[in-house]
DNA sequence: ATCTATGCAAAAGGTTTGCACCCTT
DNA sequence: AAGGGTGCAAACCTTTTGCATAGAT
């Protein structure tokens, strides 16, 4: 598989209209809290947890549960990548439906900062691996830890 | 008992007098709870939740927050190593003291079979991140997923 | 009109904490 | 004897779910 050259641009390369044209095409309804919660992941600087997103929205505009639904529903269509940085709460970021957005993250142990990262490593390891114990479908998820600048 | 550290027993390299000898020194009591927590964790084919570690206790040996404080203490301690599947459950494996224990895994989707990984990879990658963004001590954290041949 | 999505509230896990008592050192 | 460690129960947080209603197509 090719890798992705645009990495500066992952979360902005995803127009609305697109988006509510891929839902409709697996006919999920386009309502009032997807349509905000998307534009909330579309202008998002990084990965956002549920809580985040929800506070992000205008009040009463949406439930949290929703948000958790409308995250579940995503993941499912494959419209967003679920990162996990081991502080036992879930961060979603948007990408465009046909691309897979894999990327990876720097993150600030001090103060949570996160960096998106445009490197993605190369891996004949990957494939090794998964050849050498039988595995099919093999991905990765890789994250950086450390003091940012500002923390130092 | 002497063992010697290959790749493939990274778990097995510590042994309880190690262990305990190493708690000492850092003025931690050697209790039985805690006797009994590195025994089962010394003991384990891999990554356990706290959960796991409490049921392979002898019943009314110790309760699950004791499990908690333990895993925490062990941790800053820096005999354990916590990881993160992506399931947000918490997940240890312990290596001996004066190592770091570094390595990753190979998880099935389907079943959750974790495979432990002799390879590591190796990383200029990382220290081109670290200085690229002024970060500084990095380390990160890599696991791969797939299906196992029991699950395809 | 149909069938899904939502709000609300309750439940379910995982993890943390307060407090009185026990036990290692 | 002193201080940390433990059990128990309650609190906390994130995430999930049941159910009646609202809303998109």
């Amino acid at each position: 598989m090719s890798d992705h050259s645009h990495c500066h641009d992952h979360k902005h390369g995803s127009d609305l209209q697109d988006l509510k044209r891929h839902l409709r095409a697996k006919s999920q309804k386009i309502t009032g809290p997807r349509n905000a919660i998307l534009n909330v992941l579309k202008d998002s600087q990084g990965p956002m947890t549920n809580k985040e997103i929800h506070a992000a929205l205008e009040p009463g505009m949406c439930d949290l549960a929703t948000v958790y639904r409308s995250m579940h529903m995503l993941m499912k269509m494959g419209m967003v990548t679920r990162y996990d940085f081991g502080d036992g709460v879930a961060r979603f970021e948007l990408h465009a439906p046909g691309e897979d957005g894999h990327h990876h993250h720097l993150v600030c142990t001090q103060c949570s900062k996160i960096v998106e990262l445009d490197e993605c490593f190369q891996n004949e390891f990957e494939e090794s691996i998964a050849s050498k114990h039988g595995f099919k479908g093999v991905t990765h998820k890789l994250e950086f830890f450390g003091t940012c600048p500002d923390c130092q």
